[in-house]
DNA sequence: CTAAACTATGTTATATGATAACATAACATC
DNA sequence: GATGTTATGTTATCATATAACATAGTTTAG
C-alpha cells in the first residue's frame, strides 16, 4: 500500500460528492454516502455483492439486498463518482470527477489498488484514431493490468 | 453493416487459426473451428449463452452446455483468436493475433459491430504513461463505445 | 397543512454470466 | 493395445445483475 493519509482521500472523496450533488440537484442520501465511503476506503475495486456484505457489517442496516446496491452503485456511476472495472466487475472511487470520459486505469495484479490516471497524449490518440474512422466517441474505458512499483520491490526483496 | 465479404473474412480467420495452433502445437478441434466460425460470422461481439444456442442449432450436437462453451472461449482468447469485450460480457474475433496486447476496440452502440484498430500512438501514449508511473504492463484493455460512420449518417437521413 | 407528485429504498423473484468437480471419450505414444 | 494426455460431457453451483412491484420519505402546489 502507497503510504498516503486515507482519511484525506475519504474526506476530500465526501466533499467533492456533495458538491456534485448539490450542482446536480440531487440528494446525497445516507446510503449513497455510506457506500461512497466504503468505496473509498479502499483504493481497490470491490464488488457489488462485497459491498452488500460490508454495509451489513458497518451499518445498522440488517439485510440488505442486490438492488439496493446496484441502484446506489449506478447512481454514482451517473454522477460521475466511482467507475466500473469492467475486467473485474468491481467498482472503485473516481478521482477526477469532472472529466468528461473514464482516465486510464491502473490495476495491480497482486495488491489490486487502482489509480486512475489523466492522460492528455492518451486521450488525444484515441480521439485522433476515432476521427480518423469518422467513430464518435461516447464512452471509453482503457484498463491497464500489471504490477505497481511497491509489488515489484516486494516481490524483488522476497526472492 | 459495412460492404465488406464476409466469407472471406471467416476463411481468413480459420486458416490463421490453423497457422496459430500448429505454431503453438496445439488442436484446432472440431467444437473449437466451430465456435470460432460462429464468432466470425458476425462482426459483432457475442455472447456466451448465445453462441452455446448458435452452436446447438448450427450442429448436430444436442445439449451444450456452459463449461464447453466457456473451456473452448478460454482457449481461443489464450491463443489470441478472439477478444473478450469486458464492457459486453461478449467474445469478438481478433483480427491481428499476431499482437502481443489488445489493440483499441472501437464498438458502435447502434449496429454493435465492432473493429479492433491497431494504433501504435495509443500504444506509446500508454507505455509512456505506464514507464512514468514504474508500472509493468501485463494486459490492456480499451474499448470505445460511440457511433460508427454508417449509422450516424442512416440516422441523419432518417429524421 | 395536506394531497399529489416525485424520489428513494425495501422486497421477492429471477435473469444472466461463469466456474468447480468429476466422468467419459478421443487421441497420441510407446 | 495399455498408458498418459488432452478434450469434451455432465451436474451442480456460484457470481453478477436486473425486473417488477411495494413502501417510505421528500418536495411542492394548492
Amino acid at each position: 500500500m502507497h503510504e498516503h493519509n486515507h482519511q484525506i482521500c475519504i474526506d476530500q472523496a465526501l466533499k467533492r460528492a456533495k458538491q456534485v450533488c448539490l450542482q446536480h440537484g440531487v440528494r446525497l442520501t445516507e446510503l449513497r454516502e455510506q457506500i461512497l465511503r466504503l468505496i473509498w476506503q479502499n483504493h481497490k475495486p470491490l464488488g457489488a455483492y462485497l459491498l452488500m456484505n460490508l454495509l451489513e457489517e458497518n451499518s445498522d442496516r440488517e439485510h440488505v439486498a442486490p438492488p439496493t446496491v446496484y441502484r446506489t452503485l449506478d447512481f454514482l456511476i451517473e454522477h460521475g463518482l466511482i467507475h466500473k472495472v469492467h475486467s473485474l466487475n468491481a467498482y472503485v472511487g473516481c478521482s477526477s470527477p469532472n472529466q468528461d470520459r473514464c482516465n486510464a486505469l491502473f490495476i495491480c495484479s497482486v495488491c489490486g489498488e487502482t489509480e486512475e490516471i489523466p492522460n492528455n497524449s492518451i486521450q488525444q490518440a484515441i480521439n485522433l484514431s476515432a476521427s480518423q474512422h469518422k467513430f464518435t466517441v461516447e464512452n471509453q474505458m482503457l484498463e491497464i493490468m500489471g504490477k505497481c512499483q511497491p509489488c515489484k520491490q516486494k516481490k524483488a526483496s522476497d526472492s
